[in-house]
DNA sequence: CCCTCGCTAGATCGATCGTTCCAGGGGCGT
DNA sequence: ACGCCCCTGGAACGATCGATCTAGCGAGGG
């Protein structure tokens, strides 16, 4: 296949910036786990580093965007489920692999201006994917994008708190919040 | 003044991680910005990057745990308050300096475990805090503790989306949010 | 059969990082 | 005035990082 390492090294970048940001994404290491000599990766990226985090970055944002307008209706109303996501996947890694959006969010952007456009492009994806669902549901235009961008906003943040605490409670906490949010939101709650 | 040098290093050092995360934070930029040559911050912090971090991670926590504690009672129930602070503190530093607390926490995690301890306990402290404001304005026990946490990782990821985004947006939208669930949460709204 | 080209494979370079080490300076008590 | 000790000042080291370069493998068309 021709894109098959390429995707790859997308996916292991991913991996790599969720649980180490930016700074900590290494190209050795990003080699050795897509089991990929060293030279390929500057071969099918030969902008490099910043070019790899790009790319993993937007497609992740393309990908749980297109995860979120697949949602049940009911999931959309109980946000609380996406937030359960990422306990499985925490304590599945023990408490190492975030999110690949947010983690390289903080630490690349002051570094380069490509990857904090990048996660900011990830992040509205994310964000207008929520927003058109919760317009659909009936909250009106402008509550349903501030409402999408602060759970959004809760959802990195708890997760940042969860693996700080390397507790399941902030995503918990905050996964029942949004969803309380959500349905005073709603028009009428069924 | 005896730790007038080692402060001057926490200070910046906390400036330094609120820009650049734990990786980016170097030791000869420290120094720099110091004011201080490099074997100072040895003689200071012997355990070099990993200790100054985790001290001024820790200082910073109790820092913003003393301020919530000294808000005024209208502040707390406006809770959007805290979060248009950070919206200056963005704006004034070309959305370069977010939380020294949540810039380091997602990177600095995986890489030492004295970090990853910092930081929750700094998360503790403001946590702690909130929730204990909150109780005082009669929001009962538990529910105190979760609002306090969800109120936390709201701003920290809407610091995330800001910065990223280059936009108060996310700080605003949250803010609002977060202060309609306090006033929910109280068992009367003046 | 051979030539071409996409891809693998890894040695290597310069820069930078955290760390260690030692030499000098200045205020304090005696 | 002297010696002690906390602190400053910076050189030097090994390790590691991202990036560059060149050589070789191997399938497909002439």
């Amino acid at each position: 296949m021709a894109g098959a390492s390429r995707e790859r090294i997308e996916v292991v970048a991913a991996e790599l910036l969720a649980r180490h940001g930016y700074h900590g994404l290494g190209l050795k290491a990003l080699s050795q786990a897509a089991g990929l000599p060293y030279g390929s990766i500057y071969h099918h990226f030969p902008g490099g580093k910043e070019e790899i985090a790009v790319a993993a970055i937007t497609g992740c944002g393309e990908r749980l965007g297109g995860m979120i307008r697949g949602l049940p209706d009911q999931a959309v109303v109980a946000t609380g489920t996406m937030f359960e996501a990422m306990v499985w996947q925490l304590s599945d890694s023990d408490w190492g692999r975030g999110c690949p959006i947010g983690t390289p969010a903080l630490d690349g952007a002051t570094e380069s201006a490509a990857v904090r456009e990048a996660v900011a492009g990830a992040f509205a994806a994310m964000t207008s994917a929520l927003a058109e669902r919760l317009a659909a549901l009936g909250v009106p235009g402008d509550r349903a994008d501030h409402l999408a961008t602060t759970i959004i906003a809760a959802y990195e943040g708890a997760t940042m708190l969860a693996r700080a605490q390397r507790s399941p409670a902030p995503l918990q906490a905050a996964g029942e919040a949004m969803t309380a949010l959500v349905r005073a939101a709603l028009p009428e709650t069924p």
